[in-house]
DNA sequence: GTCTATATGACGATAGAC
DNA sequence: GTCTATCGTCATATAGAC
């Protein structure tokens, strides 16, 4: 159930709309506050910085990441097929702040580059114990990071949401799985 | 036989540091002549704006990227070897392009992206021919990609060159032979 | 809680001396 | 070729009214 969506709530979502769409550089308090329909002021009553912005968006990022990682390990088609697919739909609110997150990570804030390292620990260590193998988690988690890079590095603004139902990522998961990845648990 | 490096070239290099050890924002013309050890208005002789300043450094990538592609091919152990192995080492003078062009990629710009894009066809290609199949070449090339990513985006500053030599890209090399890729062409 | 000023500083770029 | 001003603009942040 969506309730209204607080001030707060759609300040953040600009904020990652924003970064998504115009880089770090477009994403200044101005053009955050109009996007979320609020004044400058507005803004800064609930986020007294611009440090606190990156502080609460890195906040809801983590507390996405914990529900994901749910959501991974019950998904019925086993958690490294999960893991390829949604590398990246820019669909899901998750994939969304993951992409807006590498954006901000090579600016002035190491951060967000901070947070992306533990949530991709956090991805490896569920790999790991589904594949058994270190080494090939490892691979697998980078073929998912690389997708990820695509995706966010290339086409900005204009990219489109990967379908999930590629054929390209059915026969790359067909290649994964001679590494010797258990596809289900 | 390294010549004393013009103040072109000086202002090239500054900027590339700059943008590996402090993102997009901090490599501000004021900062990056600074680094050059020449004013801004020297600067802005050889680079009549900051966009010359970007196009000037994506030209010189690109020609970094062309000379790296016939090492690649004439490499010993290999393409695949070679790929894996130098993503990312950060000590080369092509690693230190790729790593800021990668910072640069996700600012106002959309060159840095559209080059990076081409670099990845580039390597897709010679891996695609080197290993025969295509879903293969583009799980191996993926990979690499991670690596990159994760370099490039953990650890601002801090990153500590890759140790080339590392067991863990052994175990990783062994990994990916699974996938069916001919190592020596 | 949300608004409209306004202060302060930084960045990119220009003009002109040497 | 390289320098020292200097200007215009924009971004963050503050103050205080409603």
């Amino acid at each position: 159930m969506p309730r209204p969506a607080s001030a707060r709530d759609r300040v953040l979502t600009a904020y990652e709309d924003l970064l998504i769409e115009s880089g770090e550089r477009g994403a200044t308090l101005d053009a955050v506050a109009a996007r979320a329909g609020v004044s400058k002021g507005g803004l800064l009553y609930h986020f007294g910085s611009k440090d606190a912005l990156v502080e609460g968006f890195i906040a809801r990022l983590m507390d996405l990441t914990e529900e994901d990682i749910d959501i991974m390990l019950a998904a019925p088609e086993g958690v490294v097929d999960y893991i390829i697919r949604t590398s990246v739909n820019e669909g899901t609110a998750f994939d969304r702040a993951l992409i807006a997150a590498a954006r901000l990570a090579q600016t002035a804030d190491p951060r967000a580059g901070v947070a992306l390292a533990s949530i991709h620990d956090r991805w490896l260590d569920v790999v790991t114990q589904v594949v058994g193998d270190a080494t090939v988690a490892r691979a697998i988690v980078l073929i998912s990071d690389g997708l990820y890079y695509n995706s966010a590095l290339m086409g900005m603004g204009a990219t489109e949401p990967n379908d999930p139902t590629d054929e390209r990522l059915d026969r790359l998961l067909e290649v994964i799985a001679r590494l010797g990845a258990a596809s289900r648990p």
